[in-house]
DNA sequence: ACTAAAATTTAGATTAGTCTAAAAATTATT
DNA sequence: AATAATTTTTAGACTAATCTAAATTTTAGT
């Protein structure tokens, strides 16, 4: 049996392995778990022994393909349930992390496949990361930062990548949400300060916010 | 903070509580719970100084109000739960405890209130048991044991005493749901069995399955 | 009322996960 | 290549929840 806590480790270590680096190194999961680099040797070296990750002393550690399995198993529950907590809850996307963190760890082949289906089989959670199908695999779709379209492109936001709540609460004020279609009306060479032009509207938005938002041109 | 730990507990304090006796033995517990009796002494030592419990040593204990506060609230999860793997996931009856059982330990005040909202505020849950309100009132329905209903009577299932696998199964096999309807064509007084016509069908019961269905009569 | 049986509690040990502080290894700097 | 800075690991301790075995208290039977 798996648990909980070697599920949120096994998680961390995925996140973290996605971001560039090979092997994941013990301060880096600290940091990603709020713990300590002592907590994280000892979890890490049990992770080892029961074959979810490769790991040597000093050397940072990756997931096997069991931990693979693992890890994409619970991000797609994570997805699927934010998915549910938006849809059919009425939650707004900055509400959902807390929720989705605790319900991805209930243990149950049958609720997983009946939500999927409940929910019409999404491929992309409220926050436009793809969701894992039942195999494990993983739709891209080819999404580049607002930072990098050009001058009067016309593009779709579908994600993020800081899914804090102040900068989900700064794109809904701004009506901002996914699917939404803006122009690139000016970018700003002094400070990559982007202005957009959202239906009649006019926003400028920062190189900060032009970092965090992915979209696709259309 | 309550760990998930002491919610069970709790939990199992307030459904023995309700059987009868005013104190809860620490042996019945420990049945319950499926641990030792001296495990029980200490998490009940816990309790007591957490204000959940009333508790004098060799003298079983009794939830506090604050106690009772939190098993309602717990109860009202769990059987919304099963509402909802019920009603919008297509699980059958015999299938929801152990899913509903992680369920119930959500923690997100939300949740609870949109969950409700989207089933439409259920009264009962598929196993005919009262759902408690937000407020923690519960509702009675004056049901009786298929056992005392009389000769003639016409009745509605509306409940279950055994909740086991075993027994749901005997029910779905025989087409007996909440909500069916059914009439005592007659009791054997040499062992109390009950002849059902359900429909056109008919059906013998024993005694043991009429102490184990609640039905109101109609 | 006294003894036997049953229930309950205490004492001491165990496992999972965490921590602090010190030791060891790696990486960076001169 | 030697030393300094950083990262990582080890050692030892702590908490929550559990267990076994022994001691204590209550209850039941005569």
């Amino acid at each position: 049996m798996i648990t909980l806590t070697e599920e949120n480790y096994i998680k961390a270590i995925y996140h973290l392995g996605k971001q560039g680096t090979v092997n994941v190194s013990t301060n880096a999961i600290a940091k990603e778990m709020d713990t300590k680099a002592s907590s994280v040797t000892d979890m890490v070296k049990k992770l080892s022994e029961k074959g979810y990750v490769d790991y040597k002393k000093y050397q940072g550690v990756s997931l096997t393909d069991e931990g693979q399995i693992v890890a994409v198993n619970i991000v797609r529950k994570h997805r699927l349930w934010e998915v549910f907590l938006v849809d059919k809850l009425n939650f707004s996307w900055d509400e959902i992390h807390d929720v989705a963190e605790q319900l991805e760890h209930i243990k149950s082949e049958k609720l997983v496949t009946q939500l999927d289906a409940f929910l019409g089989h999404p491929t992309h959670d409220p926050h436009g990361d793809p969701i894992p199908d039942a195999s494990g695999k993983i739709k891209k779709i080819d999404k580049i930062l607002l930072s990098e379209a050009k001058l009067g492109d016309t593009c779709i936001c579908v994600g993020v990548i800081d899914s804090s709540t102040e900068f989900l609460q700064y794109l809904d004020k701004h009506d901002i949400a996914l699917g939404t279609s803006f122009k690139v009306n000016n970018k700003e060479a002094f400070d990559n300060s982007i202005t957009l032009q959202i239906g009649d509207a006019s926003l400028v938005v920062s190189n900060l916010i032009a970092n965090n938002l992915y979209v696709k041109l259309s």
